[in-house]
DNA sequence: TCTCAACAATGATATTTATCATATAAATGT
DNA sequence: ACATTTATATGATAAATATCATTGTTGAGA
């Protein structure tokens, strides 16, 4: 079993204020797991009982409209940690986990967590400060659903991948979304998603590589998301 | 000036779980408001340094989009904390909180409560276990927003302010907003409110009593909602 | 009581977005 | 390598929603 203790992507979360010992303790009882492409590290109403912490992939959070539709909430990449919201809340998972590459996780029992929350104020702080800065996000986020147009969360949200997740060599977009997934991402019929990315590349905006998707003007960009 | 030990809103927050000597040390460092309506509590973008404890009265948290519209976030009422993520992020108040009603108010200096986090755990749990569940409902709204339709949301909405504002002796929503917060609460232009109203009323779903609602056939509302 | 300003209502129209249909391109399994 | 599915693309059209213009209503303050 791998060693939580020389594990670098712990730096990048919460978990970081943990110390030797506590990091010792996770290492025996964490279980690690590889999940594929497409796979669900966890499903809307199943009851999760721990955290995941994000050694390397990138996932969605989805969640079910009762339209049918999968609206993706977030993407959670490398170093981050899942599950926090529910463990909290001593509710089942009020969104879904999906890979959107390979993945590698490790599982946290909830029990050892918890203990970590009365032993070690800065853990629980940086916990809380996570949730604080989701919620943040999630507020911003609802007012642009409910107040911008879908053009410009197009926009917004091709400029958001570029910076969070970067580009190839090529200079397409580094994270691969599906036509569909970025439409589920900005709330739209993926038709009108693809009409506008072909609107966006005949202004020259973007570029439109196979499926793959190259931004060539980001202060236009920008200047239409708002 | 009022002990918190003897004022009743308390039962109905996180700081139910402080115990006498913190009441005694709150009740000596808080100051108490009157805001009438329309005034703000405090405005996005300000540093809040503290949290509101709301004695009486409700108001509404609003965030300004980029088109200059003002998008009603969430209603908070008498029992409810605010500021609570401010404080927490160490960062300036990402929403306007503005009074519906005249409000009595309570403020307490963040060293205070901060004070309290390292000393009593389960008043920090509280605070953490409310705001997970503000993330939850920030989430489902997010969805709802990207998916739903604006005569869906207003259904939504309506349910929603009757089940957790209640009617008046004429059956009338206790609540009352105009239709341009109704609008901006579900995030549509202030027209198309008005209009979808209308043809609620003309459908016997509600009823118009001047500028108030009367909710008729909730059963069908509910099912529009979803 | 009158006046003005704010709010509510509605029509006409433009714009945005969804839906349905169909075509093409790319990926997948055998 | 081929057939079959899946994803992308685009046109035609319908539906939803926003915008602009106008009128009616209400309530607060002079």
């Amino acid at each position: 079993m791998s060693k939580c203790e020389q594990c670098i992507v712990r730096e990048f979360s919460s978990l970081k204020a943990l110390n030797k010992d506590e990091l010792i303790r996770i290492s025996e009882c964490k279980t690690s797991k590889t999940i594929k492409k497409g796979e669900n590290i966890f499903e809307e109403g199943e009851n999760v009982n721990g955290i995941f912490c994000i050694k390397d992939g990138i996932c969605k959070l989805t969640k079910l409209s009762p339209n049918g539709k999968d609206h993706i909430v977030k993407l959670v990449t490398k170093g981050e940690l899942l599950g926090q919201r529910s463990m909290i809340s001593d509710e089942p998972a009020n969104l879904s986990a999906v890979a959107l590459e390979d993945m590698q996780v490790c599982f946290i029992p909830k029990a050892e967590i918890l203990g970590f929350f009365d032993k070690n104020n800065q853990f629980s702080m940086n916990v809380m400060k996570t949730i604080c800065g989701d919620l943040r996000l999630a507020d911003d986020h609802m007012v642009n659903m409910a107040q911008k147009s879908v053009k410009e969360r197009l926009a917004e949200t091709l400029i958001y991948l570029h910076e969070t997740f970067g580009t190839n060599a090529d200079k397409t977009l580094k994270i691969q979304l599906s036509r569909d997934e970025l439409a589920s991402m900005i709330g739209t019929a993926t038709e009108s998603c693809i009409r506008l990315l072909s609107d966006f590349n005949k202004l020259g905006l973007i570029e439109l590589v196979g499926k793959k998707i190259v931004l060539k003007d980001i202060p236009k960009l920008k200047k239409i998301a708002d």
